[in-house]
DNA sequence: GCAAAAGTGTTTCTACTACACCCATGG
DNA sequence: CCATGGGTGTAGTAGAAACACTTTTGC
């Protein structure tokens, strides 16, 4: 093995949280201000960092999401590591690397996370300059993220379709605690991309134990309010 | 961002390569020999290595099985990274690092990437140092390789799990070009850990139109033969 | 002729699909 | 009173599971 060879890259985590509104899939976002040639540009990022050294992987994620969104005891959940030696060749990524690490920074090789939270979980940030917010994840596909984080967050969506099919049950994590069956059934529709039937979906509920339904309905709907259920165990 | 906790990790990539040989599931297994003060000890590792610089991950897992294997032209899927900071830590897999490497190692995070192979392909090598070997899975599940190895193949028969039920067609390449509706259902059994009820196998099969039947029975068996089929497209 | 694996059908049960109307509420 | 989404049942279909005996071959 030839020495001159290898590389020490640097190593990232990089977290896609989804979310659901009761309509729209979310994701968050960072904001990102690139001062270039004193013209101000801004663009958005998925909340990500360099890994600290003797920090496990899973551990630099949670505390990279916590630092720039301020969200605690998150599940975290590996799905892809990107190390394409172009991910780090647009020169406003390297100069805003450069000027937010101080550091020269020649090949970044990132993993990426998912997780699936709350979207009434308040985002809070450890900075001024960190601001992250939610964003319909079908708008974010049409913008030009910084990175490949585009691509980061549509292998986040695969994964998070693979996952919830394995274990409906992580469903249940974008939902909030009380929720009415319509709001289940739009999320699945969303999460699989399909149109389910309103009969069949009351039934497949209905089967399954872990949705108990509460004495409690909506409340300031325009029309009939719907009876809420909530997640158990 | 405080640069005295950024550190430089190597990247290496691992290759977990499967096999059926008719029987069981097989792992290919690099001989591994370290010089511990004087006493030779042998054990087995997977197919793996530092990546070079500029060079994609994917490219990386490709050339690393090529040389250490002879194997080219494979499908490798990543499946997942490795990035314990204890990865590294066992004196035995030090002591090799710096001995095959000439390189001071601090810490490794690796990228684990499947394949599936079928088992008549020949193994050869580029150096008489390296031996690879295909070993039972079963079998490989109760030695001590090193690293963290033992879970990275874990988390690799996971994945080809995972893959399979999405694509069945997967498990021809895994089979000879010939094969008997047994091997199949073997294999199927193998991997997804059930007991198939033969008849029922056999329903399944004759409605999979990318299974064809030949003209052609085994040859040699102490038995009645069975009839030869082939993946097609 | 016997050991060993190949091959073959029917019935049952379950899970998914399609489909239309009345109900409750707010404005 | 009307617009909006909530809630309900039945019939048909397709796929999975259970189950036992006859056939072919080598030795």
């Amino acid at each position: 093995m030839s020495n001159e060879n290898i590389f020490y890259p640097h190593v990232s985590v990089d977290c896609v949280v989804f979310g659901f509104d009761g309509e729209k899939l979310k994701v968050i976002l960072i904001e990102r201000t690139i001062n270039e040639q004193n013209e101000l540009y801004n663009d958005k990022k998925l909340p990500g960092s360099l890994i600290f050294n003797e920090e496990d992987l899973d551990v630099s994620a949670n505390r990279v999401l916590t630092e720039l969104t301020g969200l605690k005891n998150i599940y975290l959940s590996q799905f892809r590591t990107f190390g394409s030696p172009d991910r780090t060749k647009n020169p406003r990524d390297v100069l805003w690397l450069e000027n937010t690490t101080k550091l020269k920074i020649g090949r970044i090789i990132t993993t990426g996370y998912v997780a699936m939270v709350k979207i009434d979980r308040k985002l809070q940030f450890n900075s001024d300059t960190t601001t992250a917010k939610w964003h319909d994840v079908a708008e974010v596909a049409k913008m030009s993220l910084a990175f490949d984080h585009n691509e980061i967050i549509q292998w986040g969506l695969k994964h998070i379709r693979n996952q919830v099919e394995i274990q409906p049950h992580l469903l249940f994590e974008l939902l909030p605690t009380k929720f009415t069956i319509s709001q289940l059934r739009t999320l699945y529709d969303v999460i699989n991309q399909v149109k389910s039937d309103v009969r069949n979906f009351q039934k497949k509920v209905a089967q399954m134990p872990y949705v108990v339904a509460l004495d409690e309905l909506e409340k300031g709907v325009p029309h009939r309010a719907a009876r809420l259920y909530r997640y158990k165990k």
